[in-house]
DNA sequence: CACCATGTTCCTTG
DNA sequence: CCAAGGAACATGGT
């Protein structure tokens, strides 16, 4: 479930079900999540917690709650790595074969579940503090933005997913803002102008902001939507209108047309991560018809 | 069997 | 100390 937007439609679903409920009992199925924080820790410092808050932080969910006997709050840390979901089930129901952490709530579990183990649910909150600023915040300028990019001749993509530079981008969305910003996944990061530095945090900003608002508008229930690990990056849910799975404009689509200039989606590896971008609309040297200062002639 | 996958961290090298 | 590159983590789908 993984890059921000989909965290943060998470998030604003399971707050209301989590607030003020108290936790009875807690079973650790896979004790590496938790790391580096020890099963005893974890289950001692939860059993009788009462949720106050959820919110997000990048990719991460931070859960607030106040443990039993105790007038401060704390703060739990949930990463969905690749693989996570978090999902509430009635007491009785039966565990996936991947929960790794549940919660008893009383009527209800609270459930991590990770087919791959990658992700995240500890005491342990210094993950945060490396993280950069918040996309669709303030903070996110242009000026720091342009800062942070002109330390790096890394290609701009991979830089994309760095999350000391701006949080919450990954795979996906990156080749989805660059595609947007009409800026080539290969320019080194500190080659890019003031102006193409900006179009890019509004490119970043917009895709970020309209996957939320679609993702927002579809029923999390997990229950009928598909494959993919049931994202709503992929395929949709049964009901919801056509234009969610046409929000994806390149990622994925290699060897489709693109949906401004009709020349096929290209793909390659950067990182040991695939891109997908257009070579026509996002050229190195700027997204204009061949000329002959723009040919390079053997 | 081989390769691929929404992510992060650790280790090494320069 | 920092930037960069690559492996590792673990499982399932194609």
């Amino acid at each position: 479930m993984p890059e921000l937007p989909e965290v943060e439609v998470l998030v604003r679903h399971l707050a209301p079900l989590l607030r003020n409920k108290t936790v009875r009992n807690v079973q650790v199925r896979r004790v590496k999540v938790l790391a580096p924080t020890s099963s005893r820790k974890f289950a001692r410092t939860l059993r009788g917690a009462r949720f106050v808050g959820l919110s997000r932080r990048g990719k991460y969910l931070v859960f607030e709650f106040r443990a039993q006997n105790q007038t401060r709050t704390q703060i739990l840390v949930g990463h969905l790595g690749m693989t996570g979901r978090m999902y509430l089930l009635p007491a009785a129901a039966r565990l996936p074969r991947h929960a790794a952490v549940v919660l008893g709530l009383g009527r209800e579990k609270f459930i991590f579940e990770d087919t791959r183990y990658f992700g995240r649910l500890t005491l342990d909150a210094s993950v945060l503090a490396r993280l950069g600023p918040e996309p669709l915040a303030r903070e996110f300028t242009a000026a720091c933005f342009a800062r942070a990019l002109s330390r790096s001749t890394q290609p701009i993509k991979i830089k994309l997913l760095d999350q000391s530079l701006v949080a919450g981008v990954g795979n996906i969305y990156a080749s989805e803002a660059l595609f947007r910003a009409r800026l080539a996944p290969t320019l080194p990061a500190c080659r890019l102008s003031n102006d193409q530095v900006d179009r890019l945090r509004r490119a970043i900003r917009e895709v970020l902001r309209e996957a939320i608002d679609c993702g927002s508008t579809v029923p999390l229930n997990y229950s009928g939507a598909g494959k993919s690990g049931r994202l709503f990056y992929f395929g949709r849910a049964p009901g919801s209108p056509d234009f969610y799975e046409e929000r994806l404009r390149v990622y994925g689509r290699a060897g489709q047309p693109c949906v401004n200039c009709g020349s096929p989606i290209k793909d390659m590896l950067q990182a040991a991560r695939r891109t997908f971008y257009c070579s026509c609309c996002q050229r190195p040297r700027g997204a204009r018809t061949g000329r002959k200062s723009g040919v390079k002639s053997v």
